[in-house]
DNA sequence: CGGACAACCTGGCGGC
DNA sequence: TGCCGCCAGGTTGTCC
């Protein structure tokens, strides 16, 4: 579900609560199925402890830097994490996976109804973070890197920026919000694009990222912060339409959004604005 | 490298 | 109201 928006404003509303605990331990309510890559007993007993010093990301992985290890988290479609005290209860409580008792009397929850979501603890992140490509938001990614980047590839835009190795974070909704605001048709071909559709693919990944990131992450259907509201990402998306709901027009040209599907995923695009052939 | 597709899971929603 | 099929923001692995 989370896409780089929505990961960045969860680690940043986790820092204040969650910065300078100690977790005492790791509590499974059922059975983890393929949740973790250690066994139960292992994770909890290795973890117990352990000082959460400090909160960062990685594409779309959360990473609790620990006294000696890093507990990784990615959310995958359903995952919810949030800090409850041990009394009261929440309800995502209803898919409640594992819980984290800390040292003031507060929970670290993870909930997750559809069961897709990993939590790892490792000694190096690398034990377990697949290939993943830069960071869009960092100074690092220029224009000139995408441009190296894309050198090469025939693949489909859209397909492209899903791929993490390609560009770390981007997901079906961003994806589809940066190709409109660069006015990309989603079908072009990633080695046919000019120098200056590539400067302006470089700029939209970056602004529908930051956006993202400005309305605190879009709350289609499962996302939640983590103190359970809404982000408002959602009531600002150009191109993206929940559940195939096209009765909202291009916000530029005022035009209908038309719905196809693109590697297996829906994708959203206005015609008119994001031509097949450039323009 | 790339495309197609299945798999991992469950809940919500529209349609009948 | 109830049942059914379809849809979902992610990732991985396999096959061709």
């Amino acid at each position: 579900m989370p896409e780089l928006p929505e990961v960045e404003t969860a680690v940043r509303s986790l820092r204040e609560p969650l910065v300078g605990r100690t977790i005492y331990t790791a509590t499974f309510p059922a059975d983890p199925g393929r949740m973790t890559n250690l066994t139960v007993e292992v994770l909890s007993a290795r973890i117990a402890g352990q000082r959460i010093e400090s909160i960062t990301r990685r594409a779309k992985y959360l990473i609790f830097n620990l006294s000696a290890d890093k507990l990784i988290v990615h959310l995958k479609m359903t995952g919810h994490l949030y800090v409850m005290p041990a009394a009261e209860a929440n309800p995502f409580d209803r898919w409640l996976r594992v819980y984290f008792p800390l040292d003031n009397g507060d929970q670290l929850r993870f909930s997750d109804a559809r069961k897709f979501g990993r939590v790892s603890l490792v000694r190096d992140p690398a034990e377990i973070l697949p290939d993943l490509g830069p960071e869009p938001l960092d100074d690092e990614f220029t224009a000139k890197v995408l441009k190296e980047r894309l050198t090469g590839r025939s693949t489909i835009l859209k397909s492209l920026l899903l791929d993490q190795s390609f560009v770390a974070g981007v997901g079906n909704i961003y994806a589809d919000e940066a190709l409109h605001i660069a006015k990309l048709h989603p079908l072009r071909h990633a080695n046919t694009l000019t120098n200056a559709e590539i400067k302006r693919l470089h700029a939209a990944i970056r602004q529908a990222l930051s956006d993202g990131i400005l309305h605190e992450g879009a709350s289609i259907n499962w996302y939640r912060k983590p103190d359970g509201t809404r982000g408002e990402s959602q009531d600002y998306l150009r191109a993206y339409r929940e559940l195939g709901n096209l009765s909202k027009p291009c916000p530029v040209c005022g035009g209908p959004i038309t719905k196809i599907v693109v590697g297996q995923r829906g994708t959203h695009f206005c015609p008119t604005c994001q031509p097949a052939k450039p323009r």
